[in-house]
DNA sequence: GTATCCAAGTTGGGATACCAGACTGGGATG
DNA sequence: CATCCCAGTCTGGTATCCCAACTTGGATAC
């Protein structure tokens, strides 16, 4: 019997991790190019858990086929919208769903969770809270499947989440919108919560939009592909 | 040894679509153990290719790891309803997009594809044609991400929906069904097209559901693995 | 000065050798 | 007869080597 649990991940996975967090972070721009002789040296392995990690990267969308070459995938202005269109319903569901099934120590984790945010608490635990409420309110849907596409949403989304010029006033209003989806779905309204989640959603997306386009020119300048948008 | 043209298709994808294809078609039953070195032997090449499709068939949900081995996933009871769950808001969508932005030409190569299915075509092109659908509606939605996501929930449904016991009845139902939601997408009425869209999945699963579970010792016999389900 | 072309270097794709861990079966032991 | 143990075997994981296709840069011809 197989009781043994991986305690250490193979070469595979912690290039996978450790590559997929070099993307997320901005560490390897956008449109970067990637050799796989080159991430081989990087993270001291060979090529072949590389090229393995580099086909899951791929269907995760955080890196993509230029032609043989791999890059790290662009930011894509166009695919923002595009994933706004498509988590609405998922997200939706997912509020309606939580309604119904969640219980109250599930509620109470998420609500911590938001109350670690005040000022003073670095950027980057901000920037990962607004990530995972969304994924564990649509954990808390029990539908599997909605979990792992809005993952893939919110991974998608992450850098140009980061690249937003966060101003004070935005940073307020987005956690008091995700704040009054939880009471929502703490009172059991799924209505009002559906609408808030909408609400939120639309607002993210022309947040980001916006500050994307206006800063288009300096992060390209800082060599970040920046594409699609009209 | 292989001198030919790289261009047309690399060996990764080659065995990918090779090895999609066994387990879809169930020459490769649900549950049953793949070994590297079989595959390898199986289709002439070398673990490398044989790996990196493996990656990707993962990423599909049509292989799994068990421990350290793999296998071709199960079909999983549990999974056909969540999957009815997942799919209600993202076609819903898909429909109602495809009310506000579908042309004439595109409904109409969809209604002739329809039109192929008539008594005396073999069962794949039927069973085929039942995928189609969904995923070409979608793809009117013009939004990738829908795209992307139908074809990974019919992709996970096609081997529920080929075991299913066909009879004429059922056929032509589902059948129908497709007409009436194509002929209210024409006639710009998202209403009903959401409506008849709903119907059309619970239906599927519900006649999915029956169906596996009468049929789940004759299923087993034949070596398939069939989980979940309560 | 410009266009062309070829050789050297680089890239990803594939093949293969080797390793460590897990499984299996049979034999020794109580 | 039951139990335990160990070696042989098989597995996926990794390193490395070879190859064909592409890129590139500079010499050459005009």
């Amino acid at each position: 019997m197989q009781s043994r649990i991986l305690h250490d991940m193979s070469q595979m996975l912690q290039i996978h991790s450790q590559l997929r967090d070099m993307i997320l972070s901005l560490d390897i721009g956008p449109g970067e190019r990637l050799t796989e002789r080159w991430l081989e040296s990087r993270f001291d392995g060979s090529r072949t858990p590389v090229r393995a990690a580099l086909v899951r990267l791929e269907a995760e969308g955080l890196v993509q086929r230029d032609g043989r070459n791999w890059i790290a995938a662009p930011i894509d202005l166009g695919e923002i919208e595009a994933l706004a269109e498509f988590r609405e319903p998922l997200e939706i569901t997912a509020v309606r769903l939580a309604c119904a099934r969640a219980g109250d120590t599930d509620l109470d984790a998420i609500e911590e969770m938001l109350n670690a945010c005040r000022p003073g608490v670095p950027r980057e635990e901000w920037h990962k809270v607004g990530t995972d409420f969304h994924v564990e309110i649509a954990r808390l849907s029990g539908n599997p499947f909605l979990v792992k596409a809005v993952e893939g949403v919110m991974t998608r989304l992450s850098r140009p989440r980061w690249l937003e010029v966060w101003t004070e006033a935005s940073r307020e209003q987005a956690w008091s919108e995700h704040r009054r989806i939880l009471d929502s779905i703490r009172a059991k309204q799924p209505a009002e919560a559906s609408r808030e989640t909408v609400e939120h959603i639309r607002d993210t997306r022309d947040r980001l939009l916006r500050s994307l386009k206006d800063d288009r020119r300096g992060l390209r300048a800082r060599g970040f592909a920046i594409v699609g948008g009209r």
